[in-house]
RNA sequence: GCUGCUGUAGCUCAGUCGGCAGAGCGCGUCCUUGGUAAGGACGAGGCCAUGGGUUCGAGUCCCGUCAGCAGCACCA
């Protein structure tokens, strides 16, 4: 009997049948059976070592494909588990997925496993791929396997068997470990080679704080030793990038104890290029039709009822202060403030649209765990503004803030994904059908004619509002939370939010609540690792380094830092007592991007010999040419070489 | 918040079996006056996070607290 496979090349070939797919890859060569981790029969994702049963499409699974790479992740998440029972024994297994760029098995046992151990778990992964277990799949019905693993111990497993609805499920062994398990899976450990053991932590049993802790082991793996090697070297970079190392040594930021976890002490270094970014947005936005105002940090706790945020999310809210007998709160965001602005004259319709754009620093509760460098803080200053609008103007603003956030964005040398947020299925019942559709078509509709790609995340909008979230990928290609617009459908009536229409009648507001980037915390943090701490030179902290080559140059160097500082440059002399070597490297280590070196030669010709971080030592130069090059690359906020390099 | 790990000089860290508090970098003074990533000598700098306990004796062992780190959970 034989059995006919078509191959994804268009070829068909004759079997004995019996076959499985690791037979036809092998029949088809040694380097495709050796790469093969499973198998796509007629669509239906299979083992190798599962029998063709007739006539069908075939596709090998190779690691090299996204698939296939999960597969050899998920199978080796089934190997440690196998280590982890072998070496400690008595274990209770959650679950071992693969996850983006690796994989973890979640464990309860006894024995508390650190880091060290991991060497160990490693090692005996090691001899397991090496004896060339095989993964033998087993069909059984639910109450088997609720049998096999209730006679296991395997509680987690049994709770899981309990949720299934399909009548039967497949159960994976793996020398002594037995697994539900949909599979596929690799068909034995042999083909185990690049892995990694990378780190321990605790992890809630099905994802909830309320059921017990399990811990859990991370891992990756790779189709080949150069892949591991290449990612570890970016998990390595990443860690080098480390906005809080980076801040420590640039001396930009630090936190104190007896200031308070969470809030963030701005080094002049740091609030130098914070200060550079706030000027660069409020030219942006003056340009584009805003005002600015400014409210206070703590407001009656009545406003905060009114705009339902206490109702709601006073989790995230300080408790109150008492001022004679009036409850007060700091404030968690601006928005009642920039209405009551609106709301302290009456507007026509001939005022709109109104932009507040306001840089408001907020507070808000976020359990200690969660916090994070600058990433994740109790205070912040948000690049908040509310835009007052009509219906009719809606499309138009969107469209205009869209050029905002494009202008911004490209500034810093971020690249960005638009998604469209639609209502979520729990969301604001005071608006009507009609409103949420016109919100979420007016960001629709400012998307298209703007121009800017988005996808649609159905159902991802927020409770109040439907909104267009912008997710920025940095210089390693890691995302961030970035831009966000907000079609809010609840101020406005809460707080009766009108103006006159041209009917003389009141009609209400459209408030557009937005942020570009977010909180200046989180963004500064975000773009030293972004940059790697070197900064363009618009916000470099310290713009020019002049290193006098000995105390006869001294007096010369003076003459040339006057000449940038009135130009408004930041530069500073190393007038130190140490060699031109040291000075450069000592300049180097604090990212620095210019060095002006000085010595007999400059002196004599009225030069300086500039030495740049992009280009390295680029020889004598007239200082007007210099000043003028700096000049402009400051004004055109140009990216440094080494960032566009490795975009 | 939860689980685990870690707190020693400004920074990075060593400190063995419980027996005198250490290194490198940085900082200061002096020597050296030099040409593009670290010249030399000397010096200052510590309530070993903090409170308790065990002990003749605690940086070291035990318990609590505080803080940091990783992950989980959380993040309108």
């Amino acid at each position: 009997m034989k059995i006919s496979v078509s191959l994804p090349d268009g070829s068909i070939k004759e079997y004995e049948k019996g076959t499985s797919p690791l037979n036809v890859a092998e029949s088809i060569g040694a380097g495709l059976a050796k790469d093969a981790v499973a198998a796509r029969i007629d669509g239906e994702i299979a083992d190798l070592t599962t029998t063709i049963p007739q006539d069908c499409k075939l596709e090998i699974i190779t690691v090299d494909s996204e698939e296939g790479l999960e597969i050899l992740r998920h199978s080796t998440s089934h190997v440690m588990a196998l280590a982890v029972k072998r070496l400690y024994g008595d274990v209770v297994f959650g679950i071992g997925p693969a996850i983006e760029n690796g994989f973890y098995y979640d464990f309860d046992l006894e024995k508390v496993i650190s880091s060290d151990d991991l060497g160990n778990v490693e090692e005996e992964m090691g001899k397991i791929a090496g004896e060339a277990l095989p993964f033998e799949r087993k069909e059984m019905s639910v109450e088997e396997a609720v049998s096999l693993f209730d006679s296991l111990g395997q509680r987690y497993k049994v709770e899981l068997l309990q949720g299934i609805e399909t009548p039967t499920v497949s159960v994976y062994s793996t020398g002594d470990f037995v697994d539900l398990c949909r599979g596929p899976h690799i068909p034995d450990t042999s083909r185990l080679r690049h892995f990694k053991l990378l780190s321990v932590a605790g992890a809630y049993w099905r994802g909830l704080a309320s059921n017990p802790q399990l811990q859990r082991i991370y891992g990756t793996t790779f189709a080949g030793k150069k892949q591991l090697n290449k990612y570890l070297q970016r998990v390595q970079e990443a860690e080098k990038r480390d906005h809080r190392r980076i801040g420590r040594e640039m001396d930009l930021y630090s936190m104190d104890d007896e200031i308070g976890k969470g809030l963030v002490l701005w080094h002049p270094n740091g609030a130098e290029i914070r200060e550079n970014i706030e000027q660069y947005w409020k030219e942006e936005h003056r340009r584009r039709g805003y005002e600015f105002v400014l409210t206070p940090h703590m407001a009656s706790e009545r406003v905060y009822k009114r705009s339902g945020h206490i109702p709601q999310y006073e989790d995230m809210m300080y408790a109150p202060i008492d001022i004679e007998g009036d409850r007060y709160r700091v404030k968690p965001m601006n928005c009642p403030g920039h209405i009551k602005i609106f709301q302290s004259q009456m507007r026509s319709y001939r005022d709109l649209p109104i932009r507040y754009a306001e840089l408001g620093t907020v507070y808000r509760f976020e359990m200690s765990g969660a916090l994070h460098g600058m990433l994740r803080v109790r205070g912040f200053t948000q690049d908040d503004a509310h835009i007052f609008c009509t219906p009719e103007q809606l499309t138009g603003e969107v469209e205009a803030l869209l050029g905002l956030i494009d202008e911004l964005m490209g500034a810093f040398g971020y690249e960005y994904q638009a998604y469209l947020a639609t209502r979520p299925e729990v969301s604001l019942e005071t608006a009507s059908d009609e409103e949420w559709e016109r919100a979420t078509e007016a960001l629709r509709n400012g998307l298209e004619r703007y121009g800017m790609d988005y996808q649609v995340d159905e159902g991802e909008g927020t409770f109040y509002a439907p909104k267009i979230d912008v997710k920025l990928f940095d210089a390693l290609g890691r995302q961030w939370q970035g831009p966000t617009v907000q079609v809010d459908l609840n101020l406005p009536k809460r707080f009766g939010v009108n103006y006159i229409g041209d009917d003389g009648m009141e009609h209400e507001c459209i408030i557009v609540h937005r942020a570009i980037l977010g909180s200046l915390e989180r963004f500064v943090g975000g773009l030293i690792e972004h940059f790697a701490g070197w900064f363009p030179l618009w916000l470099a902290p310290e713009q020019v380094r002049i290193l006098p080559i000995t105390d006869n140059h001294i007096d010369y160097s003076k003459t040339v830092l006057d000449g940038l500082l009135k130009k408004g440059m930041r530069a500073a002399i190393d007038d130190r007592n140490e060699k031109t070597g040291y000075k450069v490297h000592s300049a180097t280590q604090d990212k620095v991007p210019y060095m002006l070196i000085i010595g007999d030669r400059e002196v004599e010709s009225g030069t300086v010999s500039v030495r740049s971080h992009d280009y390295g030592d680029e020889g004598a130069v007239s200082l007007e040419e210099v000043s003028q090059r700096l000049a402009a690359e400051i004004e055109s906020k140009a990216l440094p070489k080494s960032f566009t390099d490795l975009r």
